[in-house]
DNA sequence: TTTTTTGTTGATTGACGAGTCAATAAACTT
DNA sequence: AAGTTTATTGACTCGTCAATCAACAAAAAA
């Protein structure tokens, strides 16, 4: 029965199964053998592809970044001029497919992993780099010296709307939240503006 | 030997410890005993006074919610008029006793218990709500009908800069915290003053 | 003084779960 | 055809931990 090749298809199953079961149950103490059925195979095919939990995990952190860098990226793609390529990033970030409960539940939980396992505090840090950067790129040419400032400022911010996703309940609300976004970055750069 | 009267001194001993070990450990993966042997008990002393884990835990997030609570009336009895009392919210938010490392740990994974546990997210939904009121108070004077938005703002953003404190290596920067909060409300009122 | 209430713990139970192993089978190599 | 690699799983090991119990001690009440 054993077609070849099946290694990146069970890997990419358990990493989808892994966020899905995290986010449905909110929290890591998801078991194994929960994510290895919703991905269709046994437990002990599960750890023969990875070993562990934990690097399940990660793998699952990876992908989750993986994903937001390439929306990221596609949207910068499509944005001319520094305040388009703000409203590019932030309409990542509250993208359908990453502000949905099942990917929050799952991101709050990797800041907990990340508490722990340095491997996961270190993705953690690329993804804040990388928001960082991109947010730079675009205050710099409005806002000169603050940029620094308030690109700490939008990134706390953004995480801070994910976080309080968690506790509402009904569908997550992409617009008010982009809204807040901008509604801070417009009024910090009005000060600024010639 | 049993002096008695002890139930409300091992209760706070419990209480404590079940913060402490949170926060050391980095995850709700404390076991009982840990807790209970920190706190100078048999953990099943620890469960003939609360009875079960959970309780320890939700115990733990009211003592944190009271803590905090008391701190904002604190300060905010000493303000005068609503930029003060504003700037005295945001004090408390960011005083030395909240915004530490153990405690930032502990809150975060209450956060992780609210999506499981409905009386962690009834109590965390209590915390906002305050904050939010708190908030409104003294944006309403200040900045109208604008203040409803500006509340959900700030405090996404508080919530957002605790959450990156846990990322962050080396004892937490309270003033850097404040500054960036204060630095949101300053450019947001600027368009609104007369 | 007997009884009840309160404090306290070592030992035990019972469940659960991560990770391993041995075995089976199909494909691919030589 | 014999040997190797890859896929796959049921059964098992070993550890951990929440929760309970039985038992003991001392204070308070009757």
């Amino acid at each position: 029965m054993p077609k070849l090749g099946m290694e990146p298809i069970r890997k990419a199953a358990l990493v989808k199964a892994t966020i899905v079961e995290i986010g449905r149950v909110g929290s890591l103490d998801v078991t194994v053998s929960q994510i290895a059925k919703r991905a269709g195979m046994s437990s002990a095919l599960a750890h023969h592809y990875f070993g562990s939990k934990e690097e399940m995990f990660l793998a699952a952190m990876r992908h989750i970044l993986t994903l937001y860098g390439a929306e990221v990226r596609g949207a910068l793609a499509l944005a001319e001029g520094p305040e388009n390529r703000l409203r590019a990033v932030l309409a990542a970030s509250f993208s359908a497919a990453n502000f949905r409960r099942e990917a929050v539940g799952a991101w709050l939980n990797f800041w907990v992993l990340a508490q722990t396992v340095p491997e996961a505090k270190r993705l953690l840090k690329v993804y804040q780099g990388r928001l960082r950067s991109n947010l730079l790129a675009g205050l710099r040419p409005l806002a000169g010296e603050r940029a620094e400032a308030l690109a700490a400022g939008l990134g706390a911010l953004i995480d801070g709307l994910y976080l309080r996703e968690v506790l509402k309940s009904g569908p997550p609300d992409r617009a008010a939240a982009i809204a807040t976004a901008l509604n801070y970055l417009n009024s910090q750069l009005e000060g600024a503006r010639p």
